[in-house]
DNA sequence: TTGTAAGCGTTATCAT
DNA sequence: ATGATAACGCTTACAA
């Protein structure tokens, strides 16, 4: 049972502060006052209230983690990243799933500065920036997954540039017609795969071919089934995400199409399943846990205007020629 | 910026009490003053300190939740229904991942207790039952997907019943050597799963046949390199869950095993992917985001010794006979 | 070396 | 219908 600083006291015969004292380690304590004071604390398994700490010291020692669906196995890993940087430091995180939906980012925003949380770090939003900055505001805010152009801190990579590879790649393996399927509209890394996509088709020549998505397997599946029972089916597909990917290989067996002999794909992510498809996925990889114990990092040395980038890069496995 | 009731106060030319009242709904406040505190509040945006009134009434609105492994998509189904409904209710959830490992369990269960949580929620954990019960006390706990002997409350699943369920599926189609791929040795839901196995494999008089798994994708695909590459492979695999069942049909596509011709897949959890495989599995479904949802309404009701039991059930699809 | 007392932002109990 | 004011459990000057 939690008891207070208090009872401790009265229990030591002392006072108040010079409990607090021991607490904190800090100021002058005599060797014998302090040994009746861990005693004290013992018997009365005491443990300090964070609330009443936070209320004075305004510090929580905890941070809001806000991402749009810890199903998808990037956001999750991304978090699991984020969650053992913070705990090796003391913190604790919250985590908010905002399902892509605007109005529950907000929400949780408030939420967390309700929570009095001393930073928060949110990936793969949907909100226009100011708006988010607005929201948190004053708090430190991380960005992940996202260029910001203020003087917030981000963790970025860059999805155009990692498009471009995917494209690049299906280009040189001699694919004609090349589809890609992209994530939720509002994602904006998502938009920026679909515009590094788009770009690397220009610059080549070849008539873009677009199909919505949704960043889960189901969506890449149907859309899969409607590319190729098309009359004039794709030699190659660029998915915007590897859980996409992964529902337009199994399209594919399932319609007798062959990977890569009929058709090559190429995903997003490099997440865990990517190695063991069938085919193995060619993808490009994002190293998510990484990105995840930046983000903290930038938090907790509280650095502003830091942009940390990592490079999306081309892993090749069997599902492209 | 996070402002105070007493700003507020100050703005709307009242006194705190007043705010506070109109922040509670309590009491009587003429129709002008709360509006004038609602605008007040509004051009503020001021968020009342979910700290200071935990102080005051020693409640945080908060709740931890204890899982092995976020990307366990069974394990962030339950954790999404229960996070839904925490919001719901004005709660918010800390969300801890165990990596299966006992030391973190107990890790986080006192950074739990130190953030003064109101209630744990533990998940498919592999603490023994009265270490997990000593480490939170006295805050009430509900375990999910596990069945405990005292007064405590729980979310349980019959999962041995799931497991006959499923070797039964495999005997009745005449299945004469039937595997099971286990989960992490520790986990209680995978032991009753092993346990369901072996009884109905004894009750029948087969011969049981166990390769030890982990829950992973690439467990299941290892695992089930293994199995077909023996002298006398199975003609049924029970995996003791979906996403392993995912890495034995792919490592069954990759060695030209046929499914369900030379060998029929039954997993568990009916996770969103298995409708999709190719082909689709044949699982015993668990009802994971309604588990999520109930553990949390047993915490707010502050029900004890309650136990609500959910049935698992066969979903037939094309991966078995 | 130790104690006293003033907050931290709320809520709740009295008054008014 | 509204306002003072005392808690809540702790930290932290400032005194002693």
């Amino acid at each position: 049972m939690s008891n207070t600083i208090k009872e401790v006291a009265k229990l030591a015969g002392v006072s108040v502060s010079t409990v607090s004292r021991v607490i904190n380690n800090s100021g002058y304590v005599g060797e014998k006052t302090r040994k009746k004071i861990v005693d004290a604390m013992d018997t009365l398994s005491f443990e300090p209230s964070s609330i009443a700490r936070g209320l004075v010291s305004g510090k929580t020692s905890t941070i809001g983690l806000l991402l749009p669906d810890v199903s998808n196995p990037f956001f999750a890993e991304v978090a699991r990243g984020t969650e053992e940087a913070a705990i090796e430091s003391g913190f604790t995180v919250i985590l908010c799933n905002s399902n892509w939906d605007l109005e529950r980012e907000r929400m949780y925003l408030n939420v967390l500065k309700g929570r009095a949380v001393e930073g928060v770090i949110v990936i793969g939003n949907r909100s226009a920036e100011r708006d988010l900055i607005g929201a948190v505001s004053p708090l430190p805010c991380v960005f992940v997954d996202r260029k910001v152009s203020s003087d917030q801190s981000y963790i970025w990579i860059d999805h155009e540039k990692g498009a471009s590879i995917a494209t690049e790649k299906l280009l040189s393996i001699g694919c004609e017609h090349i589809a890609h399927v992209t994530g939720p509209r509002k994602s904006t890394s998502a938009r920026s795969r679909l515009s590094g996509y788009l770009k690397t088709m220009k610059q080549s020549g070849m008539e873009p071919s677009v199909v919505p998505g949704n960043f889960r397997f189901a969506g890449g599946y149907e859309a899969a089934k409607a590319l190729f029972l098309k009359d004039n089916p794709p030699d190659g597909i660029f998915a915007a995400n590897d859980m996409m990917a992964i529902g337009i290989i199994q399209a594919a067996n399932e319609l007798g199409v062959s990977i890569p002999n009929d058709v090559s794909i190429v995903g997003y992510d490099d997440i865990d399943m990517a190695k063991c498809t069938s085919p193995a996925l060619t993808t490009i990889r994002q190293p998510a846990n990484e990105m995840g114990r930046a983000a903290f990092s930038l938090f907790k040395n509280r650095v502003s205007e830091m942009k940390i980038e990592f490079d999306a890069r081309l892993v090749e496995r069997k599902s492209t020629k």
